[in-house]
DNA sequence: CTTGTAAACGAACGGGGTTCGTTTACCGGC
DNA sequence: GCCGGTAAACGAACCCCGTTCGTTTACAAG
């Protein structure tokens, strides 16, 4: 027992009695409580692996990788950050949790319908779009192994089944899928970098840098395009028709 | 002064006479001295910032990102974390610093002779080795802006003159390389990642996923080929041959 | 010889992820 | 209806990290 217990007892006691008040600022996904908890078992259960994912998402949408460490999320969970492990392994695991998140939101839908190229090409779309919304998570995803990542293999498995029975061999299915999400990846990754991250500003040794970065700079600002985009699109389109040729020359 | 000075100029004087046998262990980079230097400018410079670099560099390569911090690579030289800020800024100067150690090792000669496309080729193949040799870098580079990076700007310079002098018009020049790089930083992450990342295991749920996955290692495997070199190599291709299609609908 | 600066040390600081023991609530069996 | 086990919170550590600051020594310039 320690020396302080009694003010501890006599906080919490106040809490509950007007915990409405105490806790006037929490917003929709539940914000921190300022009234310090006692130990023991809460009445109601607090926490929750999906709970915890969800808070750790929109943290990182909020203020970047950094701001969604371990301490940061039981922080905007009104909570300490022991109690994060009674319901995750650790950061890593979170991370893969994460990751599983967004994955579930890559729409695979194209492909019951669409030939497998316009299909294939949404799915990049929808694929890039799902990461650049959350532009911290690429490195992470990039980075760690997705072992036994169910969202993700559901996913792969749809794109897979369509792409076989379209017609391309079993054994060139996987690369052909690796390939566009490698490319989808990298986009990813430039979108997440700053827009203007290439500019050589005045340096005179890159002369010919400098020339197309301005060009480039000046016919999209006409168009109201993003750079990222514009690389996206023409690399997408690349691929597609090489790809189409590749399956032509299958038969 | 402290109490236990005594103690380490003793044992400073000790290593001072016996250092070879002490450092016996030196390799053939500057390798760390067991013997305690006592405070004080050294009587000959012990770090460079070209040599911090490089180390950590080493580092990376031998036990990963995570084996290359601060602390470890002054341990690697045998001096205090804290002499490191005497040559570099810190330690996002110093990834900084090695991304540019690496961009300079990508070949950009291939565009003063050969075809633009032919060259990019070449480029998109030294571009991915130079990362894939170190593995753990990629990520730091995509996640770190490169303003004033000045190894990386020459490279662009290089390949824009060449796609320009070929044909294509300035301001889809920069649009034509972010693309490339995008596959090519994408695949190189593919290559830092696990060889069997996506294996699904036995899973059930997943059965095209599986089946294209087990197609892909027999047929590989047979090959003697690896699995991120030939999604790689499928994906380069499609690229090229959509680019080809491209310029030649430009004229 | 003095003075300034460069380059090392060593002790801290703040913050991160994680572990472990404690405390309390609930749930299932005697 | 008690009673033990488990779940879920707390809180106090632990160790690692990057970094800063003051101190100490070597050397070079006036």
């Amino acid at each position: 027992m320690k020396a302080n217990d009694a003010t501890i007892a006599a906080s919490d006691a106040a809490s509950g009695a007007a915990s409405g008040a105490v806790s006037a600022v929490a917003s929709a996904s539940a914000r921190a409580r300022s009234g310090n908890r006692r130990a023991g078992r809460p009445k109601q259960r607090i926490l929750s692996r999906r709970l915890i994912l969800e808070t750790a998402l929109a943290l990182i949408d909020e203020h970047g990788v950094e701001g969604a460490g371990m301490r940061a999320i039981a922080k905007e969970l009104g909570v300490r950050p022991s109690s994060l492990y009674n319901h995750v392994g650790g950061q890593t695991e979170l991370i893969a949790g994460i990751r599983d998140l967004i994955s579930e939101r890559i729409p695979v839908e194209p492909f019951e319908t669409l030939p497998w190229d316009a299909a294939l090409e949404q799915w990049a779309l929808g694929y890039r779009l799902a990461f650049a919304s959350h532009p911290p998570t690429i490195a992470l995803l990039a980075t760690q192994s997705l072992a036994s990542d169910s969202g993700t293999a559901r996913m792969y498995d749809a794109v897979a089944a369509a792409l076989v029975s379209a017609g391309w061999p079993e054994e060139r299915a996987l690369s052909l899928i690796v390939a566009v999400e490698c490319f989808v990846l990298g986009a990813a990754l430039d979108l997440a970098a700053d827009n203007d991250m290439l500019d050589p500003g005045p340096r005179s040794d890159v002369p010919s840098f400098s020339g197309v970065f301005r060009a480039r700079a000046r016919a999209l600002a006409a168009a109201g395009r993003r750079n990222a985009d514009d690389a996206f699109e023409l690399g997408l389109r690349a691929i597609l028709v090489g790809l189409r040729a590749e399956f032509a020359a299958l038969t």
